[in-house]
DNA sequence: TCGATAATTCGACATATATCGAACTATATG
DNA sequence: CATATAGTTCGATATATGTCGAATTATCGA
């Protein structure tokens, strides 16, 4: 029998999983530090809202079948949205996600 | 050659790597809200400072050597202390690395 | 419709992880 | 010193993960 405070544990330890490898993390910086806060869903690649799967594998020098396999687990996560664009997929993060991690640390589950 | 950024974000990846695990977790929010902030290396069993393994073991319904592996863990992450106290070994999570992690995810490490 | 670019899927492989029980070490107490 | 309690270490085992390259699918433009 699951109760609420099991399912929320569940899920933030597959966040902090999906985390937990030094190339998603370097991907879910990346993404994070070229997207401007409160600008969920406009796309402007140029302003640098969002970065599609060559761009980050391009930058941190992986092979795409592996951006892509992160990508994916950032994606099951929730920790980032993505959108096709052409022949492009662009990726960013949800701000929100970010606010709710840093609640995760100030006011912990409670007991 | 490894970087200062770098090197921080091996630290974190290590540090949710630690959190990914849900029994990980449980017995980190498990040490959390037994932990009175501001109550850093003050040991009080009675008034609920600290807990010690056996403790963790019962609650979660883990066996003692995944307890003591999980521990391990956790403090080879930098998130929780230990003391020995006679026979039982005391834990409990510095405020301090709750800080840090709530900010990481305020101010993430810039590019 | 053909070719180029972007991304995913698949299969393989090596490595890491979670968990347990048994054996061991450390501490306290009669 | 003998015994009980607390914790760790070790070895085994099943499962999960990270990474790659090759093959496949999707989209755009000439």
């Amino acid at each position: 029998m699951s109760n609420y405070r099991d399912d929320q544990i569940k899920h933030f330890a597959d966040v902090f999983k999906a985390l937990s490898n030094p190339n998603r993390l370097r991907m879910f910086l990346h993404l994070v530090t070229c997207c401007v806060p409160g600008t969920v869903g406009s796309f402007d690649a140029e302003a640098g809202v969002s970065a599609c799967v060559g761009d980050l594998g391009r930058d941190l020098e992986i092979v795409p079948s592996t951006v892509s396999h992160h990508i994916k687990e950032l994606h099951r996560a929730g920790l980032i949205r993505m959108e096709r664009r052409g022949q492009k997929i662009e990726c960013w993060v949800d701000p929100v996600i970010l606010r709710g991690l840093a609640r995760f640390f100030q006011e912990p589950l409670a007991k």
